[in-house]
DNA sequence: ATAATATTCAATAACTCTATTGAATGCTTG
DNA sequence: CAAGCATTCAATAGAGTTATTGAATATTAT
């Protein structure tokens, strides 16, 4: 009976399949860069859409492909619709991957220096020195995301000047106390930016390299 | 100056596109099969194929982008070529994406149910549980894949009774503990097949639902 | 109701992915 | 160096993916 096919493979190919409808979903740029988006704060298909530069049908599309592979929601708000992601764990996927990206790709360092070229003008700082600092008063953090990002939720004690509005908002930093800056993770300029500009002003200054998505990963909780 | 697309925006979408480069080689039921194989061991093109049910061209065709996604390596050795797995966070990208599956996935739960009937019957037990029954010798712990997966791997204590060889080595249990037995994951079938035969013996019997990879997951580390 | 706006749907052409085949390469053994 | 075996290469047909277009739907404001 060469037929009886063991029934078993057949199940376990299945198993297989649901994994890979996930990765498929993640498979393109495109959506990586929306999940990405939604990692920070959810959004309405217009926003991801000049967000990621992209047109509004093909951001569209990509957002019905992850909400068919369950990463994302959808929720109807009067004429819009806002998508949020689906479930923390996502966040943990998506760091995964770039974590693997970080340790695989030689590529991956030329093209961070390319995206981020000032990022080793700027102390580093660690989680946990930042609770050090910030316990000693000794530090400021600033969190330079847009506004809506920041009301989806931030660092604790961190306050809002997102670098669109930085110029207008440097008098209300304190004197005397050193400026850390984070955005949205490793991989963003937004920190970059304002360290740059007010480092030039004469403010010490430190990155934060981790964004919320690290931050919950290492297990603290952020405000709202 | 419309032309001057800021640049910056260029860099963003290489970074993107390195990323999706790992998901695409992710997103194909086949080679997560084959990576779920070599997160145990490291294998030939030949066995790979054998034990993925896939053709040798194809099964060569598709490590050859796994290479080129750097997630594995290849070592000539005589005539073979074996395969590992390029690091250990590919290890934890896998679990990351199963974790989602499980978190996401409705379809998951009867999915699993098909795949692993007996699943229920058996008491799950923890990895603190097993250390606890470890150390108070009330447990054995077994090892039910095949030797090679456990000659390059396995949890500290574990004996090696592959599911094959089981009825020939039952001798060797030691009576008045409980059989405990682990394999590749809680995706996998080795253990319950294992369990059943030794409950029907009337061993008293548990499951360890972590594999190696959950088991390094945790922090703990591995025998070889 | 009607117009305006946000989103989705449907069709399509260009492109990429995959399984299969048969041939080519590379290593080992006699 | 010839035979045998493991692996890869190359070509290809069929399937799936994606950006674009223009139309359809759904909600709100007039």
């Amino acid at each position: 009976m060469p037929a009886n096919n063991n029934g078993n493979r057949v199940d376990k190919e299945r198993l297989y399949e649901l994994f890979s409808k996930i990765s498929s979903a993640m498979a393109n740029r495109h959506r990586l860069e929306l999940l990405d988006l939604l990692v920070q704060a959810p959004r309405t298909v217009e926003e991801l859409a000049e967000q990621a530069h992209m047109s509004v049908p093909n951001t569209s599309q990509h957002l019905q492909r992850l909400k068919h592979a369950n990463l994302v929601i959808d929720v109807r708000d009067g004429q819009y619709v806002r998508y949020f992601l689906a479930d923390r764990s996502i966040t943990r996927l998506w760091s995964a991957l770039r974590n693997v990206a970080k340790k695989q790709l030689a590529d991956l360092g030329p093209a961070l220096d390319r995206y981020r070229p000032q990022r080793h003008r700027f102390t580093r700082i660690t989680q946990d020195e930042l609770h050090g600092w910030m316990q000693r008063n000794e530090a400021v953090l600033i969190d330079v995301r847009p506004a809506v990002e920041y009301k989806a939720g931030h660092l604790p004690g961190s306050i809002s000047i997102p670098i669109d509005n930085l110029n207008e908002h440097i008098a209300e930093l304190p004197k005397g106390k050193t400026v850390v800056a984070y955005c949205r993770g490793p991989y963003c300029v937004y920190a970059d930016q304002a360290l740059e500009l007010l480092m030039d002003q004469g403010y010490p200054v430190a990155r934060l390299e981790e964004g919320v998505a690290e931050w919950l990963e290492e297990g603290y909780s952020l405000e709202s």
